[in-house]
DNA sequence: ACCTGAACACCGTTCAAGT
DNA sequence: ACCTGAACACCGTTCAAGT
């Protein structure tokens, strides 16, 4: 048989990712499998293997597109209002994990090998995100900006445990709680105490 | 062939849960499969299916028994001092994740059926160990009975999202801060927050 | 009421053989 | 440098046949 070279190395891995993705969207995480990606993109399994490390490495593929629509969904919610920029990203933080469920959970409930590493570039997309919750912090409140970073991670730690417990309902019985009072509760009370120290 | 009876119906199903949490915690939690805990126990992997509806099934019964596990851990950790109650618990469980930590990614970064639903007893054992938290909200705080249960809430899915990405490293690069840290940090101005209000 | 062995319909990953 | 087809070593789940 041999070479078909309709397309690209690229054009076949983007081909690939977004097949992946697609699966995860409409099927749900646990129904990815290498077999259904090679299908859809009208290849063999094992020419997939020629382009990627493996499974995972295709899901790290899933996940930094994830991370870069994260971004895009979070920057239009950037605002300047002192009262309102930080609720305003976290609500846009809850409504993308509703949205995008399937993809959020591939890229926080999905089981990594704990000797994964990932390439700086990914590592820089999680960053720029985070440069979205410092802006919106300091925008609330002047920090020194050695605490910026600090306060930026603790509090979106925050918010993503009230989302993940929300979706999964792991750490909750009362489904009366709604996340996005969770989270204003969270804000509240966690800036109050900065503002006072 | 037919059957052994050598062991009760609970004996067997006791066997198979001990089994699949000894494979999760030996050699993690994508090495699980029904035929490893049936071969574990020494019986074939059809048996299984007489006692247990699938491996989703086996696996809420082992995440059952880790709530158990982390109630116990947490409960020899509850003081009385105002000062130190709730941080005390929380680094019980950061401990606690940290030497169960297949077993507490099993419980958690597991993704189950999204239309999966627990049994009473299940989400009882999740109220339990709230009430942990809550009893050492309360020992630091006075807070009206309304309040404790949301309060509480909202500083354990904080708590535990810190803990989630501390272990995944999924959303910070810097690991220069432990996870200690941050949920010191969380603690401390959610609590003042309270406070002042 | 169990328990087995085999079957079914899947997996991820590798690789010799082809172009 | 690709791409295939087949192989290998696994899966989860079901079920007829046995006691």
């Amino acid at each position: 048989m041999g070479r078909r070279s309709k397309h690209s190395r690229e054009e076949m891995q983007e081909m690939a990712i977004k097949a992946a993705r697609e699966i995860v969207a409409e099927e749900g995480v646990r129904e990815l499998s290498t077999r259904k990606i090679a299908a859809k993109i009208g290849y063999t399994v094992g020419t997939l293997y020629h382009f990627f490390k493996n499974l995972d490495d295709i899901i790290m593929y899933v996940n930094s597109q994830t991370l870069d629509m994260l971004y895009e969904y979070l920057k239009h919610r950037i605002n300047k209002n002192k009262q309102t920029a930080l609720i305003s990203l976290a609500n846009g933080y809850l409504d993308f994990s509703k949205k995008h469920f399937s993809e959020w959970q591939l890229l926080f409930e999905y089981p990594m090998p704990k000797d994964m590493q990932y390439p700086r570039w990914y590592e820089e997309k999680i960053t720029k995100l985070f440069k979205l919750v410092e802006q919106s912090l300091s925008t609330q409140i002047k920090l020194p900006k050695i605490d910026l970073s600090r306060k930026s991670r603790v509090l979106w730690s925050g918010i993503h445990g009230v989302c993940l417990l929300y979706h999964t309902g792991k750490l909750h019985k009362t489904k009366s709680e709604t996340a996005e009072t969770l989270v204003e509760d969270l804000l509240k009370y966690y800036l109050a105490g900065l503002k006072m120290i």
